[in-house]
DNA sequence: TACTGATCATTC
DNA sequence: GAATGATCAGTA
């Protein structure tokens, strides 16, 4: 196995999308070999392995803070699972939903919209049918929502975060919102923290994330396709 | 087949 | 324990 090749985190978006190009069209085979490491024979128990690599690959610096991948930049990394069609077959997680000390709190400061406010989409695919040494990595596309997009996430945000602030959070299924879900997001059914309830009690719940459905990652590739064809 | 609810690895 | 990276897997 190859040393470890340390990637400097890009300084402008231009160098973001020539990192982003060098990996793609690669094999997650060839990835692994270029970043010295293994491939896991499944992704059962590596469920984060893609995303995790490319990261590095890319020069990303947040770790797991809860900060944009590429802090200078503004930039959120994100990899979309793609099906057979090359369509997105997976929901995409976007942040922790917060629990406590939500009161006052808005969408210009959420994390929902920093987070979302400049993604750097980088397509994989995830058909299962395709071995994973054979699955290739796509071009990437740095996006930003448009004002019709923000305006929905935001009715979305504003509507589960309603619910939360007023202890109505198991109300909350994942049907809710049009293209911004909640769903549990923990280790287990036994990691739970807390929050209040409707009589403003503590109450201990599983801890809750922030999902974008795939029906709005798939209008995000549609439009970027749209563009650029 | 899509979707929801559940779960896995790692870092700090 | 709580944040990150997500996919798994049962069922509607």
């Amino acid at each position: 196995m190859p040393p470890k090749q340390q990637i400097s985190a890009p300084r402008s978006e231009s160098e973001l999308l020539a990192n982003a190009r060098r990996i793609a069209g690669l094999t997650l085979a060839q990835l692994a070999e270029r970043a010295g490491t293994a491939l896991p024979d499944s992704f059962h128990n590596a469920k984060g392995w893609v995303g995790q690599i490319i990261e590095q690959q890319l020069g990303a610096t947040a770790s797991n803070l809860p900060e944009p991948d590429f802090q200078y930049l503004g930039v959120e990394l994100k990899t979309l699972p793609l099906n057979r069609q090359g369509l997105p077959q997976e929901t995409t997680y976007v942040c922790t939903v917060p629990l406590l000390d939500n009161e006052g709190l808005h969408w210009e400061n959420s994390w929902v919209r920093r987070k979302l406010q400049r993604v750097l989409w980088v397509p994989v695919e995830a058909d299962k049918q395709i071995p994973l040494p054979q699955r290739r990595i796509g071009t990437a596309l740095l996006w930003s929502p448009t004002p019709p997009q923000e305006a929905i996430l935001r009715q979305d945000w504003e509507e589960l975060m309603e619910l939360i602030v007023t202890g109505r959070l198991e109300q909350i299924s994942a049907r809710h919102g049009t293209w911004l879900q909640i769903r549990p997001k923990a280790a287990n059914a036994k990691a739970l923290c807390t929050t209040y309830d409707a009589d403003g009690r503590p109450a201990e719940t599983l801890p809750r994330g922030f999902y974008l459905r795939t029906a709005f990652t798939r209008t995000i590739l549609n439009d970027h396709y749209a563009n650029h064809s």
